[in-house]
DNA sequence: TTCTATAATGACTACGTATTCACAATAAAC
DNA sequence: GTTTATTGTGAATACGTAGTCATTATAGAA
């Protein structure tokens, strides 16, 4: 590989000018530009940005630690914040964790001198913030959301809950069942709060065996499905607390011969886009706003990252939306 | 931030010593490594990886060049290879590149001085292949191959399109359209072959009207439709090259009324998890195969990475099987 | 005792770049 | 013709680390 020092000495001048050549090329005679170019070509010269970065502290880098692709949600996410960061001159290290407390990732991500992270995968209580912020690394979280506030944006899940326990219970349904992730997580302590709260302000009982904490796959939504349909009080509904969930519970309740909407109704959320098919047709929530949510998280990491100085808070929460399709309908 | 320097001087030792500690404590006195790691951690102290990469001339990190995650094939891999890596202790770049010839992305990538590249988005006579080859860097395609050969795992895209047409003309289908993305791609290229090759040995015309290349995104999908529509010569049955593409065509014909498999049948391709959800039931075509095709992939490049001296090719064409669903059914 | 091997450590350098400083040559101002 | 900017350039340095080399102290062999 060339370096700067090989591209100097086939065009006759010292490495300080190729470098301004890269940089800045108005401060050095155009001829000698010119030259210098020639010398870039024919050597195939590319500059190493880890020695840049290492010169100039700044890895021009970010790091997002998200859901697990397997959920469409993440995998729109994901790809508004690489594409915009990659815009914008960052390049993205992308890193798996739903887990929330594993110390290790963040460890890594601090090693590899990122300029800012952002994260979706922490929870309410997570330890982690600490450390982020002991780090000095500006980071901005999407989706879940800590105790602490920060940056952040996520759609108001206890309203999420709201919306969809109030179309149910509209629709007659009385025993609704709730299946989401490990409560830890604020989307899903928000979803099952906002749904316990329309519950009790229409005075319905809520069953302790209706509410399904899963680890969010396949496997374990079916295992939450199995054990609801053994209930004596068997719900006819069932809010799952994402599009994916409700994707899991719609098919293996299809496959065992069940009909939706007229022996379970479903509702989900996060209205991903397969959502929408004719062959799903998913009742779904959502929110309303001009951008994406990852764009938000995104963009306000990139100005925290490059205006230092004044660090403007972002507590950004989006409005839910309801909107309905063919899994749900009146309790028969 | 705390250098090892910052760690030497309040450990009391030099900053050799400590970066004996780092990297193999046997060769320190036990009780200078406790001192070291003492001082360490009273200063959060964390290695720096851009500068042991800069030393180093490794930087532990790999580029991943995917197709769109819009499509979920690349969503499987993309998982797959990323926590491959991480596990064997690399990080990924994720970069999106449908294009192919874009060479900005190439050039970005070598830049960042990884220590290899996997590509899915290739064209059969890209240029950029000279380019890889030349800058040294080890590199893996997969989905997509290169005439040039070199090191890949594909699927056998003449034999699925073969497969496909069999499949349809066993149901009583002569006029079956094609819909996919355009021919540079050998995947495409290959399905469209296989299609071919199976209407012919069967002495069964192709019109022209009934191939359609598209972009491989949902408006250009829809349009590909409605040309077939207006055709008077029009298909009874269509092979879709992507399970993506495939669930558009299926959505939108559902959506305009038409019943599918009665009206038309539909068989796609990749057997991505959602084709088998109850209310979709896609046939489709699969490889079966022990790994997943992005493993095959990411295995293969750490192998050549770590063992530069025998570089041990790897030209693997996996073979494709029909999964007979729902969306196929005999003509009418 | 004297010589040699081993263990433990520090000083120093290089990786490839950006940047500061110094200096020369030229152009502009007086 | 002298002074003052301005332009263009190179030498030198630092970013944080790994690793080479040299040095000292100690233990074992003769």
């Amino acid at each position: 590989m060339a370096s700067s020092k090989d591209v100097a000495k086939t065009a006759g001048v010292s490495q300080s000018t190729v470098s301004r050549v890269l940089n800045d090329p108005s401060k050095v005679n155009p001829e000698t530009v010119a030259n210098v170019q020639k010398a870039m070509k024919s050597l195939n010269y590319r500059p190493n940005l880890i020695a840049r970065s290492l010169k100039q502290r700044k890895t021009k880098s970010i790091a997002l630690i998200t859901g697990h692709l397997h959920n469409p949600f993440f995998v729109d996410t994901t790809m508004e914040i690489v594409e915009y960061a990659k815009q914008q001159g960052y390049h993205t290290l992308v890193y798996f964790e739903d887990q929330g407390d594993n110390l290790s990732v963040y460890e890594e991500v601090l090693k590899q001198q990122v300029d800012g992270i952002i994260l979706s995968s922490i929870f309410f209580e997570d330890p982690i913030y600490k450390e982020l912020e002991a780090s000095g690394v500006p980071f901005v979280m999407f989706n879940r959301r800590h105790q602490a506030g920060g940056n952040f944006v996520e759609t108001d899940n206890e309203k999420a809950g709201i919306l969809a326990a109030n179309h149910l219970l509209k629709l007659g349904h009385t025993k609704i069942a709730w299946i989401g992730g490990r409560t830890f997580a604020s989307t899903f302590q928000g979803r099952l709060e906002g749904y316990k709260k329309a519950m009790q302000a229409t005075n319905h009982q809520v069953d302790p065996e209706w509410i399904k904490e899963t680890d969010t796959t396949e496997a374990s939504v079916r295992e939450a499905v199995d054990s609801l349909l053994l209930l004596d009080n068997k719900p006819t509904a069932i809010f799952a607390a994402t599009d994916s969930m409700a994707l899991f519970c719609q098919n293996y309740l299809m496959k065992m011969g069940y009909t939706i909407p007229d022996n379970f109704s479903i509702c989900g959320m996060d209205n991903i886009d397969i959502t929408a098919h004719a062959g799903i047709q998913m009742t779904t929530i959502t929110h309303e706003s001009k951008k994406p949510m990852g764009l938000y998280a995104i963009e306000h990491l990139i100005y925290m990252m490059e205006e230092e100085k004044q660090i403007k808070e972002m507590a950004l929460t989006l409005q839910p939306t309801l909107i309905i399709r063919n899994t749900t309908g009146p309790k028969r």
